[in-house]
DNA sequence: CCAAAGAATGATATAAGGTATCATTCGATA
DNA sequence: TATCGAATGATACCTTATATCATTCTTTGG
Protein backbone atom coordinates (compact mmCIF):
# COMPACT_ATOMS: atom_id res chain seq x y z
CA UNK A 1 0.00 0.00 0.00
CA UNK A 2 1.34 3.24 -0.68
CA UNK A 3 0.89 6.66 0.45
CA UNK A 4 -1.15 9.29 -1.50
CA UNK A 5 1.92 11.59 -1.29
CA UNK A 6 3.64 8.33 -2.92
CA UNK A 7 1.11 8.02 -5.75
CA UNK A 8 1.19 11.50 -6.27
CA UNK A 9 5.20 11.93 -7.19
CA UNK A 10 4.69 8.58 -9.23
CA UNK A 11 2.27 10.22 -11.03
CA UNK A 12 4.24 13.50 -11.30
CA UNK A 13 6.83 11.45 -12.54
CA UNK A 14 4.75 9.59 -15.21
CA UNK A 15 3.30 12.94 -16.47
CA UNK A 16 6.86 14.21 -16.55
CA UNK A 17 7.87 10.93 -18.96
CA UNK A 18 4.88 11.77 -21.22
CA UNK A 19 5.17 15.33 -21.67
CA UNK A 20 2.66 16.68 -19.77
CA UNK A 21 2.27 18.21 -16.31
CA UNK A 22 0.66 17.38 -13.31
CA UNK A 23 -0.19 21.21 -11.96
CA UNK A 24 -1.16 21.59 -8.60
CA UNK A 25 -4.66 22.18 -9.40
CA UNK A 26 -4.67 18.43 -11.23
CA UNK A 27 -2.67 17.34 -7.99
CA UNK A 28 -5.20 18.38 -6.03
CA UNK A 29 -8.06 16.59 -7.78
CA UNK A 30 -6.12 13.83 -8.26
CA UNK A 31 -5.06 13.59 -4.09
CA UNK A 32 -9.48 14.20 -3.52
CA UNK A 33 -9.66 11.33 -5.34
CA UNK A 34 -7.06 9.34 -3.57
CA UNK A 35 -8.56 10.52 0.01
CA UNK A 36 -11.47 10.42 -0.22
CA UNK A 37 -10.99 6.56 -1.57
CA UNK A 38 -14.41 6.32 -3.18
CA UNK A 39 -16.25 7.82 -6.70
CA UNK A 40 -17.05 11.70 -6.49
CA UNK A 41 -19.06 13.68 -8.90
CA UNK A 42 -17.43 16.53 -10.28
CA UNK A 43 -18.97 18.92 -8.22
CA UNK A 44 -18.43 16.77 -4.95
CA UNK A 45 -14.43 16.94 -6.16
CA UNK A 46 -15.34 21.12 -6.22
CA UNK A 47 -16.54 20.80 -2.81
CA UNK A 48 -13.94 18.40 -1.15
CA UNK A 49 -10.64 20.54 -3.04
CA UNK A 50 -12.56 23.50 -0.55
CA UNK A 51 -13.15 21.56 2.10
CA UNK A 52 -10.18 19.88 2.73
CA UNK A 53 -7.39 21.80 1.03
CA UNK A 54 -9.06 25.39 0.87
CA UNK A 55 -8.62 25.65 -3.26
CA UNK A 56 -11.33 26.80 -4.83
CA UNK A 57 -12.09 25.31 -8.03
CA UNK A 58 -14.98 26.27 -10.43
CA UNK A 59 -16.64 23.01 -12.25
CA UNK A 60 -15.20 23.81 -15.27
CA UNK A 61 -12.09 23.43 -14.08
CA UNK A 62 -12.70 20.35 -12.51
CA UNK A 63 -14.02 18.41 -15.44
CA UNK A 64 -11.01 19.77 -17.56
CA UNK A 65 -9.31 17.95 -14.82
CA UNK A 66 -10.93 15.19 -14.95
CA UNK A 67 -10.36 15.12 -18.65
CA UNK A 68 -6.40 15.33 -18.59
CA UNK A 69 -6.38 12.59 -15.87
CA UNK A 70 -8.48 10.27 -17.51
CA UNK A 71 -6.15 10.71 -20.69
CA UNK A 72 -3.15 10.40 -18.42
CA UNK A 73 -4.61 7.00 -17.34
CA UNK A 74 -4.80 8.42 -13.77
CA UNK A 75 -8.56 8.47 -13.11
CA UNK A 76 -11.19 6.50 -14.19
CA UNK A 77 -15.36 8.05 -15.08
CA UNK A 78 -17.61 5.99 -13.83
CA UNK A 79 -20.31 6.03 -16.27
CA UNK A 80 -23.18 4.49 -14.41
CA UNK A 81 -22.82 6.69 -11.43
CA UNK A 82 -21.77 10.21 -13.45
CA UNK A 83 -18.63 9.33 -10.76
CA UNK A 84 -15.05 9.59 -11.06
CA UNK A 85 -12.19 7.50 -8.79
CA UNK A 86 -8.68 7.48 -8.82
CA UNK A 87 -6.69 4.60 -11.10
CA UNK A 88 -5.94 1.75 -8.72
CA UNK A 89 -2.39 1.31 -10.48
CA UNK A 90 -1.13 4.35 -10.92
CA UNK A 91 2.26 2.87 -8.77
CA UNK A 92 2.37 -0.02 -11.17
CA UNK A 93 4.85 -0.45 -14.08
CA UNK A 94 3.33 -3.75 -15.57
CA UNK A 95 0.67 -3.62 -17.83
CA UNK A 96 -3.00 -5.48 -16.14
CA UNK A 97 -6.28 -6.91 -17.35
CA UNK A 98 -8.77 -4.81 -18.28
CA UNK A 99 -10.29 -3.29 -14.86
CA UNK A 100 -13.93 -3.99 -14.18
CA UNK A 101 -15.48 -1.57 -11.63
CA UNK A 102 -17.81 -2.77 -8.71
CA UNK A 103 -20.13 -0.20 -7.64
CA UNK A 104 -21.74 0.03 -4.35
CA UNK A 105 -25.31 1.20 -5.02
CA UNK A 106 -25.40 2.14 -1.50
CA UNK A 107 -22.17 3.58 -0.26
CA UNK A 108 -20.63 4.44 -3.71
CA UNK A 109 -17.48 2.69 -2.90
CA UNK A 110 -16.08 1.34 -5.89
CA UNK A 111 -13.66 -1.74 -6.08
CA UNK A 112 -11.35 -2.01 -9.24
CA UNK A 113 -10.78 -5.89 -9.83
CA UNK A 114 -9.50 -7.60 -12.85
CA UNK A 115 -11.46 -10.67 -13.63
CA UNK A 116 -9.91 -14.27 -15.48
CA UNK A 117 -9.29 -12.50 -18.99
CA UNK A 118 -11.22 -15.75 -20.50
CA UNK A 119 -14.13 -14.62 -18.71
CA UNK A 120 -13.93 -11.21 -20.85
CA UNK A 121 -13.29 -13.48 -23.86
CA UNK A 122 -15.98 -15.30 -23.75
CA UNK A 123 -18.37 -12.17 -23.30
CA UNK A 124 -16.59 -10.49 -26.40
CA UNK A 125 -17.66 -13.61 -28.38
CA UNK A 126 -21.24 -13.91 -27.79
CA UNK A 127 -21.28 -10.24 -28.15
CA UNK A 128 -19.16 -10.49 -31.97
CA UNK A 129 -21.93 -13.19 -32.50
CA UNK A 130 -24.31 -10.19 -32.05
CA UNK A 131 -22.94 -8.08 -34.29
CA UNK A 132 -21.49 -5.98 -31.94
CA UNK A 133 -17.55 -5.21 -31.25
CA UNK A 134 -16.66 -4.62 -27.70
CA UNK A 135 -15.74 -0.98 -27.19
CA UNK A 136 -14.20 -0.91 -24.03
CA UNK A 137 -13.86 -4.51 -22.14
CA UNK A 138 -14.02 -2.71 -19.26
CA UNK A 139 -17.41 -3.08 -17.36
CA UNK A 140 -19.32 -1.47 -14.27
CA UNK A 141 -21.28 -3.58 -12.49
CA UNK A 142 -23.67 -2.58 -9.66
CA UNK A 143 -23.19 -4.83 -6.70
CA UNK A 144 -23.98 -4.12 -2.67
CA UNK A 145 -20.29 -4.19 -0.74
CA UNK A 146 -19.78 -6.20 2.15
CA UNK A 147 -20.74 -3.93 4.61
CA UNK A 148 -23.68 -2.80 3.12
CA UNK A 149 -24.98 -6.12 2.05
CA UNK A 150 -24.80 -7.49 5.90
CA UNK A 151 -26.58 -4.66 6.86
CA UNK A 152 -29.18 -5.01 4.39
CA UNK A 153 -29.81 -8.26 5.63
CA UNK B 1 -40.99 -10.50 -35.47
CA UNK B 2 -44.54 -9.05 -33.67
CA UNK B 3 -45.70 -5.50 -34.95
CA UNK B 4 -45.32 -3.08 -32.11
CA UNK B 5 -49.51 -3.37 -32.12
CA UNK B 6 -49.27 -6.70 -31.20
CA UNK B 7 -46.17 -5.86 -28.55
CA UNK B 8 -48.72 -3.73 -27.07
CA UNK B 9 -51.67 -5.60 -26.92
CA UNK B 10 -49.22 -8.33 -25.32
CA UNK B 11 -47.82 -5.70 -22.54
CA UNK B 12 -51.73 -4.50 -21.63
CA UNK B 13 -52.58 -7.93 -21.49
CA UNK B 14 -49.74 -8.66 -18.82
CA UNK B 15 -50.54 -5.58 -17.10
CA UNK B 16 -53.90 -6.59 -16.73
CA UNK B 17 -53.00 -9.66 -15.44
CA UNK B 18 -50.87 -8.31 -12.70
CA UNK B 19 -53.31 -5.57 -11.39
CA UNK B 20 -52.18 -2.31 -13.34
CA UNK B 21 -53.38 -0.49 -16.32
CA UNK B 22 -51.67 0.24 -19.90
CA UNK B 23 -53.14 3.84 -20.27
CA UNK B 24 -52.83 5.78 -23.29
CA UNK B 25 -50.18 8.12 -22.59
CA UNK B 26 -48.26 5.06 -21.27
CA UNK B 27 -49.22 2.98 -24.68
CA UNK B 28 -47.76 6.53 -26.09
CA UNK B 29 -44.41 6.49 -24.50
CA UNK B 30 -44.15 1.93 -25.04
CA UNK B 31 -44.89 2.56 -28.37
CA UNK B 32 -42.06 5.05 -28.86
CA UNK B 33 -39.61 3.24 -27.71
CA UNK B 34 -40.73 0.09 -29.79
CA UNK B 35 -41.42 2.25 -33.33
CA UNK B 36 -38.07 3.98 -32.82
CA UNK B 37 -36.32 0.67 -31.57
CA UNK B 38 -33.42 2.65 -29.77
CA UNK B 39 -32.45 4.03 -26.60
CA UNK B 40 -34.11 7.63 -25.77
CA UNK B 41 -33.62 9.55 -23.19
CA UNK B 42 -37.09 10.99 -22.04
CA UNK B 43 -36.65 14.44 -23.32
CA UNK B 44 -36.83 12.52 -26.55
CA UNK B 45 -39.51 10.95 -25.51
CA UNK B 46 -41.15 13.97 -24.80
CA UNK B 47 -40.46 15.17 -28.51
CA UNK B 48 -40.92 12.02 -30.16
CA UNK B 49 -44.35 11.27 -28.87
CA UNK B 50 -45.63 15.28 -29.90
CA UNK B 51 -44.14 14.97 -33.35
CA UNK B 52 -45.20 11.36 -34.40
CA UNK B 53 -48.56 10.77 -32.01
CA UNK B 54 -49.22 13.85 -31.47
CA UNK B 55 -49.63 13.49 -27.84
CA UNK B 56 -48.17 16.89 -25.40
CA UNK B 57 -46.93 15.02 -22.16
CA UNK B 58 -44.88 16.88 -19.79
CA UNK B 59 -41.32 15.44 -18.86
CA UNK B 60 -42.49 15.02 -15.41
CA UNK B 61 -44.82 12.51 -16.90
CA UNK B 62 -42.33 10.63 -19.65
CA UNK B 63 -40.60 9.93 -16.17
CA UNK B 64 -43.65 8.62 -14.51
CA UNK B 65 -44.29 6.50 -17.39
CA UNK B 66 -40.65 5.14 -17.32
CA UNK B 67 -40.97 4.34 -13.83
CA UNK B 68 -44.34 2.29 -14.42
CA UNK B 69 -43.06 0.55 -17.60
CA UNK B 70 -39.88 -0.71 -15.96
CA UNK B 71 -41.93 -1.94 -13.20
CA UNK B 72 -43.82 -3.88 -15.12
CA UNK B 73 -41.27 -5.17 -16.92
CA UNK B 74 -41.99 -3.19 -20.34
CA UNK B 75 -38.84 -1.18 -19.96
CA UNK B 76 -35.43 -0.80 -18.95
CA UNK B 77 -33.52 2.01 -18.01
CA UNK B 78 -29.70 1.95 -19.77
CA UNK B 79 -27.61 3.44 -16.44
CA UNK B 80 -24.50 4.62 -18.63
CA UNK B 81 -26.43 6.65 -21.42
CA UNK B 82 -29.37 7.83 -19.29
CA UNK B 83 -31.65 6.37 -21.70
CA UNK B 84 -34.27 3.78 -21.60
CA UNK B 85 -35.72 1.16 -24.31
CA UNK B 86 -38.38 -1.21 -24.16
CA UNK B 87 -37.68 -4.33 -23.31
CA UNK B 88 -37.24 -7.01 -26.30
CA UNK B 89 -38.93 -10.17 -24.33
CA UNK B 90 -42.38 -8.63 -23.90
CA UNK B 91 -44.13 -10.62 -25.91
CA UNK B 92 -42.28 -14.19 -24.75
CA UNK B 93 -43.79 -16.17 -21.68
CA UNK B 94 -41.06 -18.17 -21.14
CA UNK B 95 -38.17 -17.18 -18.48
CA UNK B 96 -34.96 -15.57 -19.82
CA UNK B 97 -31.46 -15.16 -18.85
CA UNK B 98 -30.59 -12.07 -17.80
CA UNK B 99 -30.06 -9.32 -20.24
CA UNK B 100 -26.85 -7.65 -21.56
CA UNK B 101 -27.28 -4.74 -22.77
CA UNK B 102 -24.83 -3.61 -26.25
CA UNK B 103 -24.64 0.23 -26.75
CA UNK B 104 -23.21 1.37 -29.66
CA UNK B 105 -21.44 4.29 -28.10
CA UNK B 106 -21.70 6.07 -32.00
CA UNK B 107 -25.28 5.76 -32.70
CA UNK B 108 -27.15 4.92 -29.59
CA UNK B 109 -28.54 1.52 -31.10
CA UNK B 110 -28.60 -0.83 -28.24
CA UNK B 111 -29.29 -4.54 -28.91
CA UNK B 112 -30.39 -6.70 -25.74
CA UNK B 113 -28.67 -10.25 -25.74
CA UNK B 114 -28.47 -13.37 -23.55
CA UNK B 115 -24.80 -14.61 -22.78
CA UNK B 116 -23.80 -17.89 -21.55
CA UNK B 117 -25.04 -18.20 -17.88
CA UNK B 118 -21.78 -19.84 -17.01
CA UNK B 119 -19.65 -16.92 -17.76
CA UNK B 120 -22.18 -14.72 -15.66
CA UNK B 121 -21.76 -17.05 -12.73
CA UNK B 122 -18.21 -16.85 -13.40
CA UNK B 123 -18.43 -12.82 -13.09
CA UNK B 124 -20.47 -13.21 -9.66
CA UNK B 125 -17.91 -16.01 -8.41
CA UNK B 126 -14.71 -13.33 -9.03
CA UNK B 127 -16.98 -10.36 -7.37
CA UNK B 128 -17.60 -12.63 -4.54
CA UNK B 129 -13.91 -12.77 -4.14
CA UNK B 130 -13.29 -9.33 -3.73
CA UNK B 131 -16.26 -9.46 -1.18
CA UNK B 132 -18.65 -7.82 -3.09
CA UNK B 133 -22.14 -8.77 -4.13
CA UNK B 134 -23.83 -8.53 -7.64
CA UNK B 135 -26.69 -6.31 -7.09
CA UNK B 136 -27.90 -6.84 -10.70
CA UNK B 137 -26.24 -9.51 -13.44
CA UNK B 138 -27.10 -6.95 -15.94
CA UNK B 139 -24.66 -5.57 -17.84
CA UNK B 140 -24.16 -2.44 -20.11
CA UNK B 141 -21.28 -2.41 -22.21
CA UNK B 142 -19.93 0.28 -24.39
CA UNK B 143 -19.68 -1.10 -28.25
CA UNK B 144 -19.81 -0.22 -31.57
CA UNK B 145 -22.53 -1.89 -33.86
CA UNK B 146 -21.81 -3.51 -37.10
CA UNK B 147 -22.40 -0.78 -39.27
CA UNK B 148 -20.78 2.08 -36.76
CA UNK B 149 -17.86 -0.05 -36.53
CA UNK B 150 -17.46 -0.34 -40.92
CA UNK B 151 -17.62 3.23 -40.73
CA UNK B 152 -14.87 3.48 -38.27
CA UNK B 153 -12.25 1.12 -40.10
C1' DC C 1 -76.60 7.83 -10.49
C1' DC C 2 -73.62 10.39 -7.45
C1' DA C 3 -70.01 11.26 -4.11
C1' DA C 4 -65.71 10.07 -2.28
C1' DA C 5 -61.25 7.93 -2.59
C1' DG C 6 -57.38 6.80 -5.02
C1' DA C 7 -54.75 6.58 -9.23
C1' DA C 8 -52.92 9.15 -13.02
C1' DT C 9 -51.48 13.28 -14.96
C1' DG C 10 -50.26 18.34 -15.21
C1' DA C 11 -47.63 22.48 -13.86
C1' DT C 12 -43.93 24.60 -11.74
C1' DA C 13 -39.67 25.09 -9.66
C1' DT C 14 -35.31 23.55 -8.93
C1' DA C 15 -31.23 20.45 -8.34
C1' DA C 16 -27.36 18.12 -10.45
C1' DG C 17 -24.39 16.83 -14.21
C1' DG C 18 -22.16 18.54 -18.18
C1' DT C 19 -20.55 21.51 -22.25
C1' DA C 20 -19.52 25.66 -25.17
C1' DT C 21 -17.23 29.82 -25.42
C1' DC C 22 -14.50 33.56 -24.56
C1' DA C 23 -11.39 35.95 -21.31
C1' DT C 24 -7.46 35.84 -18.37
C1' DT C 25 -3.36 34.15 -16.22
C1' DC C 26 0.66 31.34 -15.89
C1' DG C 27 5.11 29.50 -17.50
C1' DA C 28 8.50 28.03 -20.58
C1' DT C 29 11.36 29.54 -24.10
C1' DA C 30 13.57 32.41 -27.54
C1' DT D 1 11.87 40.34 -21.08
C1' DA D 2 8.47 39.67 -24.74
C1' DT D 3 5.74 36.18 -26.57
C1' DC D 4 3.25 32.09 -27.45
C1' DG D 5 0.81 28.27 -25.94
C1' DA D 6 -1.03 25.78 -22.10
C1' DA D 7 -3.87 26.08 -18.11
C1' DT D 8 -7.42 28.15 -15.65
C1' DG D 9 -11.43 31.34 -14.74
C1' DA D 10 -16.05 33.20 -15.68
C1' DT D 11 -20.34 33.00 -17.71
C1' DA D 12 -24.05 31.12 -19.93
C1' DC D 13 -26.59 27.48 -21.17
C1' DC D 14 -28.15 22.57 -22.08
C1' DT D 15 -29.73 17.97 -20.49
C1' DT D 16 -31.29 14.80 -17.06
C1' DA D 17 -33.87 14.27 -13.04
C1' DT D 18 -36.68 15.05 -8.81
C1' DA D 19 -39.76 17.36 -5.41
C1' DT D 20 -44.10 19.23 -4.66
C1' DC D 21 -48.59 20.61 -5.11
C1' DA D 22 -52.68 21.00 -8.11
C1' DT D 23 -55.90 18.91 -11.18
C1' DT D 24 -58.26 15.35 -13.67
C1' DC D 25 -59.79 10.81 -14.41
C1' DT D 26 -61.75 6.29 -12.76
C1' DT D 27 -63.55 3.27 -9.86
C1' DT D 28 -66.61 1.79 -6.52
C1' DG D 29 -69.78 1.82 -2.59
C1' DG D 30 -74.05 3.88 -1.10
Amino acid sequence: MNTVQEIIDHAENSCKTRGSKLTSKRKCVLSALLQSNKAMSAYELVDYCKQVYDKTLPPMSVYRILDFLQEEHLAHKLNMANKYIACSHITCSHGHGVPQFLICNNCQQVKEISVNESTIDTLKHDIEQAGFQMASPRLEINCLCGPCSDKAS
